[in-house]
DNA sequence: CGTTATGATTCTATAATCATAACGGTGCTATAGT
């Protein structure tokens, strides 16, 4: 079977010899003796035209997914990625294997505008086979339109956890490419991330729309990274911790590390105490110049630090294979983020260590940062200006500057409302952000009370992230078990790497799972949760993922006594 | 949600206490001004 171009299209060719050409290209062009695990089958489904999701490890070599499918697929190949820092490096890559690979450019505001018009160029007359973008280049309607001229073969969405991580509120582009991938055509849809737990995995595939998807996930335990969490209940006590272990560690000739901090302020009191005591360490965060956070990481990249002490601006991209530990000071808002961060330690798979240094008060600044459902009030009043726009005379709909003048609040806010007005359609936004009241809207209070539900309902969901946050550095179980159990995979034994192991506690109760009574991976429903799938079976408790509001712990005995659940299917 | 800075109060204090307000993370892009 030909393509117009002449090249083989492999989407229609037998999956034997997809095989053969997928393993011919990554011997010939990178080098490929043998596949990490999941990464053949990511290609397979992908050159097969096939949507895809693939959770794979950092260094299971994600890249070369796409590499191999672009080379197959006859089309350009689009990679939305979240920081402009990572478009550059995964160009230069690509770069390097140019001629076989295809020519890679990058689609962003560090280019002038002539530049970037070459970029489109060149993915129309097919000298660009991978162009590199954030998903805001793709809320411009001309940049889509130059995109869907030159019918791409691939959509892939690289660190695709952004979708639900960011999408909702910091970078809402990211919860718009579900759209785009429609407007393109729907080529092939690949979503790539590290760590995704199941009710990720599930908005990822539901956000992008993706079709019948593939769901590729491999290896997610990191046996020689050692777990623990110090217990403190003063302040100060814990500060002083959390630079006892990392001078234990630098004394100990085990470095370097990473130390994580909620707040900037945080970062550098942290760094300059080290400083004082010799350390080579600089604080991170997105507060400094970046001249600054370029020359940190570049210094920690060459060996001259010991430590970063960072907030969570730093992690992405960023690939130390001897990263010896990584310490948190403060927990994060997830057992997601938390496990993303741990993860950056011994990536050579050398032993490494993750430490939390915890106290219970600091989970008030994640459940801070979850919280934020705006009033209804606020909500219909913005949704009733918006609607007023057309009779006031208003053509070009309304902007948040606009909305700041009659509402008196700040622009934050105010975007955070359109955002949501614009998911329940009431709204809809055009490329310069100015809202218009959105064909067959609903009435302005219908749609408050829709928008605040949805607010509310990814509330509760994050809340519940913190509360499983909160639930790992409680346990008295094995720590790895309760990792993996959240990812949705099970451990047969205790860890033996773990403080928990360590202590004894992990093995104290016998797990009853064989006869309790909703084991792991049930689906169930609940009365007033609806439905959910238990995640965890400890003694006397069960967490269930419910779909609606998230994560929540039940006692057995109450679920036994008052017949809370039931199962599914 | 919890911590810290600011301000008010008080038998006019080079001091102490309490109440209240402000603040806290992640990056794209466009635009203004050197």
């Amino acid at each position: 079977m030909l393509s117009p171009s002449g090249r083989e299209n492999p989407a229609g060719a037998s999956a034997s010899v997809r095989t053969r050409r997928i393993r011919e290209f990554a011997r010939e062009v990178l080098g490929y003796t043998e596949f990490r695990p999941g990464q053949e089958r990511a290609m397979q489904a992908v050159v097969g035209g096939r949507d895809t999701l693939a959770v794979l490890p950092s260094g299971a070599g994600k890249t070369a997914i796409y590499q191999v499918a672009g080379q197959l697929l006859d089309g350009p190949v689009l990679v939305v990625s979240p920081l402009i820092a990572l478009q550059r490096d995964q160009v230069e890559r690509l770069t390097e294997l140019e001629g076989e690979a295809g020519r890679a450019a990058q689609l962003n505001s560090s280019l002038s505008a002539a530049d970037q018009r070459e970029a489109l160029a060149g993915v129309g007359d097919g000298t660009v086979r991978f162009l590199f973008l954030a998903p805001e280049q793709l809320a411009k309607p001309d940049v889509v339109d130059s995109i869907a001229a030159a019918r791409p073969a691939l959509f892939v969405v690289d660190e695709a956890h952004c979708v639900s991580a960011w999408g909702h509120d910091f970078r809402p582009d990211y919860l718009r490419l579900g759209g785009v991938i429609e407007q393109l055509g729907h080529p092939t849809v690949l979503a790539l991330t590290a760590t995704a737990a199941p009710p990720v995995r599930a908005e990822i595939v539901e956000q992008l729309r993706m079709r019948d998807a593939e769901i590729v996930v491999a290896g997610f335990d990191r046996p020689e990274i050692r777990l623990e969490v110090d217990h403190y209940a003063d302040a100060h006590a814990k500060e002083e911790a959390v630079l006892d272990r990392v001078l234990t560690e630098i004394g100990d000739g085990r470095g370097p590390g990473i130390v994580y901090s909620a707040t900037r302020k945080g970062t550098e009191q942290v760094a300059g105490q080290l400083a004082d005591r010799g350390l080579r360490t600089h604080a991170y965060h997105a507060g400094l110049r970046k001249s600054e956070r370029e020359a940190t990481q570049r210094a920690w990249m060459e060996d001259e630090l010991d430590v970063v002490v960072a907030t969570t601006a730093f992690g992405m991209g960023i690939d130390k294979p001897g990263t010896r530990f990584v310490i948190h000071s403060e927990p994060a808002d997830s057992v997601d983020s938390y496990y993303q961060e741990i993860g950056r330690a011994g990536r050579d798979g050398k032993p490494a260590l993750a430490v939390l240094v915890y106290r219970q008060e600091d989970l008030g600044l994640r459940r801070f940062f979850a919280a934020g459902t705006p009033a209804e009030e606020e909500l219909q009043q913005v949704a009733g200006l918006v609607a007023a726009a057309p009779a006031a005379g208003l053509e070009d709909g309304v902007d948040v500057k606009t909305l700041r003048e009659e509402t008196g609040r700040a622009a934050t806010p105010l975007a955070r409302d359109l955002n949501l007005l614009e998911r329940v359609s009431a709204v809809v936004l055009d490329e310069d952000g100015a809202a218009h009241p959105a064909d067959d809207a609903p009435a302005p209070g219908e749609a408050a009370a829709a928008a605040r539900e949805l607010a509310e309902h990814h509330e509760k969901v994050d809340q519940s992230r913190v509360e499983m946050m909160r639930g790992y550095a409680e346990i008295t179980e094995c720590r790895r078990r309760f990792l993996l159990g959240y990812f949705g995979e099970q451990l047969a034994e205790p860890c033996g790497n773990c403080d928990n192991c360590t202590a004894g506690t992990a093995y104290e109760p016998a797990a009853a799972d064989a006869d309790a009574p909703f084991p792991v991976e049930t689906s169930v429903e609940h009365s007033e949760w609806g439905p959910g799938i238990v995640m965890r079976v400890e003694d006397d408790r069960l967490t269930v993922l419910f779909d609606e509001v998230g994560y929540k712990t039940l006692a057995v005995a109450a679920v036994v006594e008052h017949d809370l659940l039931h199962r599914r299917g």
